[in-house]
RNA sequence: GCGGGCGUGGCGGAAUUGGUAGACGCGACAGACUUAAAAUCUGUUUCUGGAAACGGAGUGUGGGUUCAAGUCCCGCCGCCCGCACCA
């Protein structure tokens, strides 16, 4: 009995698949065989996927897993189809956070940048990932800086970058400009003190040089998300308009803006400033009044949203501005918190009604509004604004010269007639700003320029380069480490020899992933890169990461691909041909009775579903099911699910259930499936129940209707699951290739002359499954008896006699309500289908003896009776 | 505020792009195996009336177009994301 039951148990044992051995087998085997290093090949098609690289944060989450196995599933896909897959990795090593960790925890931030990364690799490894890790690189280290700190000496000389000044969120007490997402409700996050904002000079890019080509490039973006596309598009926001100078009552001086809608003019009832606009900032010098309305202004922070959400406030500065059309006009002319310094002249004429900001400031402040439009179905004698501005088009009123056009003729108009008298002109704006690329910070790439009290800026000389990091900094006093260090920034002047002194500011971490795509073309010691190699690899065929990225990242590399083509570096000019965003991968939330955040393996669920904390025994609350975040604590580490699961598991769940670029919801029994596939799969192929034929023997030539039909499920799943994986339809080509498992689970114990067409569903479901689970299907490839790896293996073909039946399920409706199904010849007549379909028992019942008023056949698919 | 997205069973999601709503998975229930449990296997599972046969309703909500609407159009409701120094 006793031997019975262990024997039992050893056997469960044994039909449970060993992941973790398995894995690392072939990882290894990957490895020495250098299976996925290539070269530029120029006989077979090149494929580049390329997935956003990682942050070098400490250690991977789920969202990289997610990230990272779409890209592997892809770049194996590929591989099999006979491309020659370029599919590297490296870190996005510079940034913030490894200053607050060495602020927090006393470590020098490359040690701790690099720690992370030789974890993190380890980590990424450990997934079976087809990368070539002989390309790996780090934008922290000299070898990879030094080029880009070339590259912009030549932007330098080219004339895209430039010195110039913008305004900045400032800490006062830690001496340091803040990110938007580190001002909080107009304070600084670590200190807590009031943000002021303040204008510093500030390298730049001129990526608005660029702006009408970066517009125009997106139409050609084919194989990019429209959701991306669109926000691009309305991130460098064209918009034609007119510079409108009024002349400023009792000076000598013209205020400058900028109007999309020259038409309503003559309904302006005020003029407003920014807060930063350089005549409200002087202004402010003789009107203590206004001065401490700027300060007000300024704790708004500088984000749009802040200042769109908040409620209008003026201040009127007394000033008088001449209406240009019409003599003896004159408009007060404010201070407006909801104008932009950044966006046009910094300046706007204010027409109520026909803008909702300007009603809502002309309510407040009791300034005229005076509607110059009227809407095709109102009366011009009487129309009044009410709640609402009307911002539509419609016939101009009350408006001079302009009366009686439409909104386009007026606006064409008005803009001839300003010219006319010299007060202004048509232009157009972008909301696109140039690129501010400077950061007071230490952990970042070096502004390779020294100043110079006699030779002003002065570039570095190229064979000076890099200029490096020094590693002797602290981080216990406010400001810029690199402005306190004792003697690194002291150096002479490469033009004149005097003393000088660098430039203490990096660059914004942005610039490092504007390039390092074609840095892995080739890692040239010498160069950026190899020229040959980029113009071969490039452009990206499918680039693959979060939609966070939409914008800014996308659109800044975009640009610097152009300024490196127009410097001479390359000829591409739009970096990725294709680009998939994915969505976030979220967990639920446990909260105790106190509020505390509990994370999910501490929380415990007992017999009758209540749940309680491991660690305090109290009772936990689930909440909703929110994005993965530290703050929430509603993070599961990969390094776990790896570890209990393995990479093939983990990778299979990752691609099921949720569609690739919506949020993955991580569950628990979610990677219990996946691992239950592993096994069940182990069962089936590993351990057949019945023989498989020798992997030399030839196709049998006719086959039973049992074996038919499996071939035909076999061609259909190849079909299918080869046109989601083009698609990134990755959880329907799961789901197809389970559905024929399902299929193989009963066929599998047939007869043995069945052994032949068992070998080949076996091999197919190995082959389709390999992109999502490589390392068991290449234990399993090994176990059918191919001595060479499925990693080289080409992709199944698709037989396609077996795709089209010869019989087909019709739908029989009547008004469009389903009563029954008939069974027809392919393609058969569309009288005989209707005739079978009306001699339905269910359709006779239903038609109550009456006659059909229309029926209608559409072949193959439905028969639809109106009565 | 501006811009964008999403809404289908108890849950994640499918639906050949206007043609049988609910594939595949999770969960639940029942059965087989087991002393028992786990694992595994076999069923059932949108709701609702009915013993069944067979009906009725149903894709956030209200209208519309159509022989036919989850899919197209118009109006609401709810949730989520982005907005320039987080990467």
């Amino acid at each position: 009995m006793a031997r019975r039951r262990t024997a039992r148990i050893l056997d469960h044992i044994m039909t449970r698949y060993n992941a973790k051995e398995t894995e690392a087998k072939w990882q290894q085997i990957w490895s020495e065989r250098r299976v996925f290093e290539v070269t530029e090949d120029t006989s077979r098609p090149k494929y580049y996927v390329l997935e956003m690289f990682p942050y070098p944060s400490g250690r991977i989450h789920m969202g990289h897993v997610r990230n990272y196995t779409m890209g592997d599933v892809v770049a194996r896909f590929k591989r099999a189809q006979g491309f020659n897959v370029l599919h590297p990795m490296g870190w996005d090593s510079f940034g913030l956070p490894a200053e607050n960790a060495a602020f927090e925890n006393k470590v020098h931030p490359a040690k701790w940048t690099r720690e992370n990364v030789a974890v993190m690799r380890d980590q990424l490894k450990s997934m079976g990932l087809s990368i070539d890790w002989s390309r790996e690189l780090s934008t922290c280290e000299p070898e990879y800086y030094k080029h880009e700190q070339g590259m912009f000496l030549d932007f330098l000389e080219a004339g895209l970058a430039y010195r110039g000044e913008s305004w900045v969120n400032w800490d006062p007490i830690e001496n340091t400009v803040l990110a938007n997402e580190q001002v909080i409700d107009g304070r600084g996050w670590r200190s807590g003190a009031e943000v002021e904002k303040k204008l510093l000079h500030q390298w730049f890019f001129k990526i608005t040089q660029y702006a009408d080509e970066l517009l125009q490039g997106i139409e050609s973006l084919e194989r990019w998300p429209d959701k991306v596309r669109l926000m691009q598009t309305n991130w460098i926001n064209r918009s034609e308009g007119a510079r409108i100078l009024f002349d400023i009552v009792g000076q000598d001086n013209r205020l400058e803006v900028f109007t999309t809608r020259p038409d309503t003019l003559f309904g302006a009832s005020f003029c407003a400033l920014s807060p930063n606009h350089p005549l409200a900032q002087s202004l402010a010098e003789k009107d203590p009044e206004l001065a401490s309305f700027l300060i007000e202004c300024g704790k708004l922070g500088t984000s749009e949203s802040a200042l769109e959400k908040a409620e209008k406030q003026g201040y009127d500065t007394g000033l008088k501005v001449a209406h240009p059309f019409q003599d003896g006009r004159e408009l007060p002319v404010f201070v407006a918190n909801f104008v932009l310094m950044e966006y046009g002249a910094g300046a706007i004429f204010g027409c109520p009604a026909h803008d909702s900001r300007d009603l809502e400031f002309a309510r407040k402040y009791s300034l005229d509004v005076i509607p110059v439009v009227c809407p095709p179905d109102a009366d011009p004698a009487t129309f009044q604004i009410g709640q609402e501005a009307f911002i539509d088009d419609g016939t101009i009123i009350n408006s001079a010269f302009l009366d009686g056009l439409d909104v386009e003729t007026a606006i064409r108009r008005a803009t001839e007639r300003l010219v006319e008298i010299n007060a202004g002109e048509g232009t157009v704006n972008y909301r696109l700003r140039d690129w501010g690329v400077s950061r007071q910070r230490y952990w970042g790439c070096p502004v390779p320029v020294i100043h110079c009290e006699s030779c002003g800026i002065v570039p570095v000389p190229k064979e000076d380069l890099p200029v490096t990091l020094p590693e002797d900094v602290s981080f216990d006093g406010p400001g810029n480490p690199l402005d306190h260090h004792p003697s690194w920034k002291h150096v002479d002047c490469p033009s004149c020899g005097k003393a000088a002194i660098r430039e203490t500011d990096t660059f914004d971490t942005f610039i490092d992933s504007s390039w390092y795509f074609m840095r892995f073309c080739a890692l040239s010691p010498d160069s950026a890169f190899a020229r040959d190699a980029v113009d071969y690899w490039m452009p990206v065929d499918q680039y693959i990461g979060g939609v966070e990225h939409a914008v800014l990242h996308l659109l800044y590399a975009r640009f610097f691909t152009r300024a490196l083509r127009d410097c001479g570096y390359l000829d591409v000019d739009e970096p990725f041909a294709g680009l998939f965003t994915q969505g976030m991968v979220c967990h639920e939330t446990y909260r105790d009775e106190e509020g505390g955040w509990v994370f999910p393996n501490h929380v415990i669920t007992d017999e009758k579903g209540r749940k309680t904390s491991s660690e305090t025994g109290r009772p936990v609350q689930v909440g909703r099911s929110e994005k993965m975040s530290k703050s929430r604590r509603n993070v599961v580490d990969p390094a776990l699910l790896l570890d209990t699961y393995g990479a093939d598991a983990g990778r299979l769940f990752m691609m099921s259930d949720s569609p690739p670029e919506r949020d993955l919801e991580w569950t628990e029994s979610g990677i219990e499936g996946a691992w239950r596939y592993v096994n069940r799969l182990w069962r089936l192929i590993a351990e057949p129940s019945a023989p498989i034929a020798d992997i030399n023997t030839e196709h049998q030539t006719s086959v039973s209707a049992d074996g038919d039909s499996m071939l035909r499920a076999v061609h259909k799943t190849i079909a299918a699951v080869t046109s989601d994986l083009e698609r990134f339809r990755f959880n329907r080509a799961v789901a197809h290739v389970r559905e024929l498992t399902n299929q193989l689970s009963e066929y599998v114990s047939k007869g043995a002359e069945h052994d032949q067409i068992r070998r080949t569903v076996f091999e197919t479901v190995v082959q389709l499954i390999g992109p999502m689970m490589p390392h068991i299907a290449e234990e399993f490839w090994q176990m059918l008896g191919h001595d060479t790896l499925l990693a080289d293996a080409p992709w199944p073909t698709v037989d396609a006699a077996y795709l089209v039946d010869e019989k087909v399920t019709i739908a029989v409706q009547i008004k469009g309500k389903l009563r029954g199904t008939i069974e027809m010849p392919r393609d058969a007549d569309n009288k005989v289908v209707e005739e079978a379909a009306l001699a339905l028992d269910a359709v006779r019942r239903a038609m109550e003896g009456e006659a059909p008023k229309r029926v209608i056949v559409v072949p193959n698919k439905i028969v639809n009776v109106v009565v």
